[in-house]
DNA sequence: CGGTAGACCTGACCGC
DNA sequence: TGCGGTCAGGTCTACC
């Protein structure tokens, strides 16, 4: 389930679970997932204290003691299982666990990714450039996010807001339902094109976007449990949603139907009359 | 360069 | 019960 919040309250999870403690071993179940797994991973990580772990957009850096780190994406179905294994209750491998992370507490940190659209990479220490990290745009949360930043980001950029803002190499860290949340928050229809957002519409967005994000994470604090035990559906702040898979539901503020439309592809969910 | 389909995967669900 | 179609939280790559 990871967008932005999923990723931070897996950070936050991990954080206080793994930080501290040393890797004993890693086994790479499956190293097929969207790109190969380095086979360098068990051999570089084994015996490495794992000294920070921190988000950039939606991926896990795992720091290590040696400077060298672990680089994780969730792509669509990806998660970090953390069990806590004991002599009785040794952890029992599930279909798709591609990879085991064993610490020395007893504690056993599981990639879970039924699609492998994730990543799993490993940053040797020198290392201080990467192919994925290189390219990701301002996170939601950076004080460089501006309604000014935003509205040269937008210039001249003849894609719909729906698409702009889930172009990760712009924000970074928004995906397909928090969009939706934060174009119904700033009133902006998501068809708009990027080009014709007022300075008075950047700003609201700009607040709309954190608010979104933060109250999903604080509703996903609550569902740390879930990364436990997983239970393999969307987490409490489903409830939270204002038009996110409310195709045909009333809008909580006029009761006009919420439409459903494709862009890209994807679903995307506004209010005709609140969002214009 | 900007913009857009297609690709990668599995599983859940729905109608027949 | 089985089968085919659709949809799902992401984003890289190839192509206009």
């Amino acid at each position: 389930m990871p967008e932005l919040p999923e990723v931070e309250t897996v950070c936050r999870g991990l954080s206080q679970t793994a930080v501290g403690h040393t890797i004993d071993s890693v086994i790479l179940h499956r190293a097929t997932i969207r790109f190969p797994i380095p086979t360098v991973l068990p051999l570089a990580a084994a015996g490495q204290k794992i000294t920070g772990i921190e988000r950039i957009s939606k991926y896990i850096v795992m720091h290590l003691a040696d400077d060298g780190r672990i680089l994780i994406h969730l792509g669509m179905s990806g998660r970090i299982l953390i069990h806590e294994d004991t002599p009785k209750t040794p952890y029992e491998l599930k279909k798709h666990d591609h990879v085991e992370f064993l610490l020395d507490n007893g504690t056993c940190l599981i990639f879970h990714d039924p699609r492998r659209f994730g990543v799993v990479d490993y940053i040797s220490p020198g290392q201080t450039t990467h192919k994925l990290l290189d390219r990701i745009g301002l996170d939601p949360f950076s004080a460089k996010l501006t309604a000014a930043w935003l509205l040269n980001r937008f210039a001249k950029r003849n894609v719909s807001m729906k698409n702009i803002l889930m172009d990760q190499q712009v924000i970074a860290g928004l995906g397909n339902i928090y969009v939706s949340e934060a174009l119904y928050r700033a009133k902006i229809w998501p068809e708009r094109l990027a080009s014709t957002v007022t300075p008075a519409e950047a700003k609201l967005l700009v607040t709309s976007i954190r608010a979104v994000l933060k109250d999903a994470i604080n509703a996903g604090g609550s569902s740390l449990r879930d990364y436990v035990h997983p239970d393999g559906k969307l987490g409490y702040f489903q409830q939270k949603l204002r038009v996110y898979n409310r195709d045909n539901e009333d809008c909580k503020i006029c009761h006009t139907k919420i439409q459903r439309m494709v862009q890209a592809g994807r679903s995307t969910y506004a209010c005709p009359h609140c969002q214009v």
